[in-house]
DNA sequence: CGTCTTTGACCCGCGC
DNA sequence: GCGCGGGTCAAAGACG
């Protein structure tokens, strides 16, 4: 299982996958910095929850339904330094939510009220709502398979120039889907992560323009922690607690 | 054998 | 009402 993740193309993010190199991705209103094989910076980028319609007609990035409501939302992303935490980044943005980042994500708009029943922004309730109304009839899906609409949640967009579609981003993800979008030719991938009680997901996809570009929209908040930084932390940790003694 | 990916089918919202 | 596009499900197969 681990291991499967070392394929390279798109199989589920884990421990394992290659991590770099990432590349900044240049934003209009900044000075592309020339990415150069050993930098591994990443421009991220805090997207409002999408309002439903309007979304699907960006050139730039219609493939995740960054509409021109979205793009106007985001504002002046940063360029992260190289060497960046891309564990503890994706933590800290996933945890924090789109307001809390500072200086790293932007403030976006308060998001609407969620209307789904059995889901949160924990998204702590995916599992068991699974079982409950998975009764409908076979192949069961479509985007509200409860008769409502899609849940509002927090959602992320981090952009990066990357051969591999996946960021290593520490937690575990399960791909449960991928569609041929218009006006790419290439598809989007849908992941969920695989912690049991949480019901964060993912797309993953290229841009249609930029093809070297990979846009990952998160979808929710991780209500766990994050095994690889945990493991990576913990002897950090372990010495703190040693040094807090004296 | 358990976990994950693939993939076709299905459902839903939206625009015309 | 119909068609399209997006999102999800779940069976089947692949993989370690």
């Amino acid at each position: 299982m681990e291991n499967q993740h070392l394929q390279g193309d798109e199989s589920s993010s884990s421990h394992a996958l290659p991590s770099f190199p990432y590349f900044a991705v240049p934003s209009p209103p900044y000075a592309p910095p020339p990415p150069s094989e050993d930098q591994h910076s990443t421009l991220i980028t805090a997207l409002q929850q999408q309002p439903s319609s309007s979304a699907c007609n960006n050139d730039d990035l219609p493939p995740l339904g960054l509409g021109p409501d979205q793009l106007a939302a985001v504002a002046a992303p940063m360029i992260l330094p190289p060497m960046v935490d891309w564990s503890a980044l994706l933590q800290q943005a996933s945890l924090m939510g789109p307001q809390l980042v500072p200086g790293l994500l932007q403030q976006v708009p308060p998001l609407e009220p969620l209307d789904q029943s059995g889901e949160n922004d924990g998204g702590d309730a995916g599992s068991s709502s699974s079982s409950k109304e998975k009764v409908v009839a076979k192949g069961g899906g479509g985007a509200g398979r409860s008769g409502k609409k899609k849940a509002s949640r927090p959602r992320f967009a981090f952009q990066t120039r990357s051969v591999n579609d996946i960021l290593d981003d520490g937690y575990r993800w399960r791909k449960y889907g991928q569609k041929a979008v218009k006006n790419s030719e290439h598809p989007r991938s849908y992941y969920r992560c695989t912690h049991h009680t949480c019901n964060v997901k993912k797309q993953v996809q290229r841009l249609a323009k930029d093809t070297s570009i990979v846009v990952t929209t998160y979808e929710g908040v991780h209500n766990h922690p994050c095994e690889k930084l945990m493991e990576a932390l913990s002897p950090i940790l372990k010495q703190l607690q040693f040094l807090s003694q004296f």
